[in-house]
DNA sequence: GATATTTGACCTCT
DNA sequence: AGAGGTCAAATATC
């Protein structure tokens, strides 16, 4: 038996949690989701302070307003951990540097208001923040860490955009279910390393957690417009009738939405920094933000479903303008926790509440 | 036939 | 030794 895989220098690690149960979306993490190389730990510092700052500002709004509490809630949430992380970074930064120059700390999670079964993985991830890690495969260097609960009732969707092969599946200790194992469809033709792991939530059968590693090094303009066959759950997808590819047409649909939707993510040994390219329609929460990335069988039900084309965003600017309280929650958690990565936040300000108080306060660097 | 998935075995790490 | 991660042959699907 031969290993081909080259070892991993430089890793990243983006964990997604999705649920079709949870009634707020949070974006756990102000992880970079963007990460540049050249935005170094001050710069990280200075966003998560930023950012945190922007919370407290927002909660004051909150608080003086007849606001739900879990809204507030899940704010205080987003401060704590924005600072939390800051800190971390300070101590990072402190430390001397397990972590290479070019590898963003590993960030804590703290807890958010949605209850989301931790795996080992996620664990040893967290850990590995503040204390040392001794995480097997000669200690991975986690660049990335973004855990998404959101509700978007569609169960199971775990794409990203992405073609992937499954090439393993275990049984984790302590799991219910069983760890699905992913690597690029890609890897061999363009060595792309990236890999992920798919694991259903004990606690919330309807959450997905999905842990990346390693970024994409394939051209994304090889990527096939079709959705990737790959599921973590495959059984569960054959029973709702998502067992082939989407049709042609919508495919095509798909591939015309995801001209406008690039994601690209890089290893850091290919000093690529990630980059996400939405248009110029909302975007800005967590479920819009799920919705484009990381639904497999979003992408299916929903093109199969109630939309059709632009509705897509469509369905957004509507969503938008009919957020309550808590999806106005959703929304901030959301484009706070990823003040790291600008460009998850609405192109357009406008796209944002009416009452998103973060247009006025400079909120883009 | 090509490609993807399944699954037992093996490898690595703690 | 045990757990997690990966490989690769067998099998399934297109």
């Amino acid at each position: 038996m031969t290993t081909s895989q080259t070892p991993l220098s430089h890793e990243q690690l983006t964990t997604f949690h999705y649920s079709k149960s949870n009634p707020v979306r949070v974006v756990h993490s102000a992880s970079q989701l963007v990460h540049n190389k050249d935005m170094d730990t001050s710069a990280f510092i200075v966003n998560e302070l930023k950012q945190g700052m922007e919370l407290a500002m927002h909660l004051k709004f909150i608080l003086s307003s007849e606001s739900s509490s879990e809204t507030k809630h899940v704010l205080i949430q987003e401060i704590i951990s924005s600072y939390d992380r800051a800190m971390l970074m300070v101590n990072w930064g402190d430390s001397g540097g397990q972590t290479p120059a070019l590898a963003p700390p590993v960030l804590s999670q703290p807890e958010s208001s949605v209850s989301i079964g931790e795996s080992p993985q996620s664990q040893d991830v967290n850990q590995s923040s503040s204390v040392v890690n001794k995480k097997r495969k000669a200690t991975p260097k986690w660049q990335d860490q973004i855990r998404i609960s959101t509700e978007n009732g569609l169960e199971g969707n775990t794409d990203d955009g992405y073609s992937w092969r499954k090439y393993g599946q275990k049984v984790i200790l302590g799991a219910k279910f069983p760890r699905s194992y992913y690597r690029c469809t890609y890897r061999n033709a363009h060595n792309c390393i990236a890999r992920k792991q798919v694991q259903r939530s004990d606690e919330d059968p309807a959450v997905f957690e999905i842990t990346y590693r390693g970024q994409h090094t394939c051209n994304p303009a090889t990527k096939p417009s079709v959705i990737p066959t790959a599921s973590p759950e495959k059984h569960e997808i054959k029973q709702n009738n998502y067992q082939r590819p989407l049709p042609a047409k919508s495919g095509e649909m798909l591939s015309n939405l995801k001209k406008n939707l690039t994601v690209t993510t890089s290893d850091l040994d290919a000093i690529v920094p990630c980059s996400f390219s939405f248009p110029s329609a909302s975007f800005g929460t967590v479920e819009n933000y799920q919705q484009f990335n990381f639904s497999n069988e979003a992408e299916n039900n929903f093109m199969q479903g109630s939309l059709s084309g632009s509705n897509y965003f469509t369905e957004w600017g509507t969503d938008f303008q009919h957020h309550d309280e808590s999806n106005l929650s959703g929304m901030i958690s959301t484009t706070a926790s990823t003040t790291n990565s600008p460009l998850a936040f609405p192109a357009d300000p406008q796209d944002l509440s009416p009452s998103f108080p973060f247009n006025d306060l400079g909120f883009f660097i």
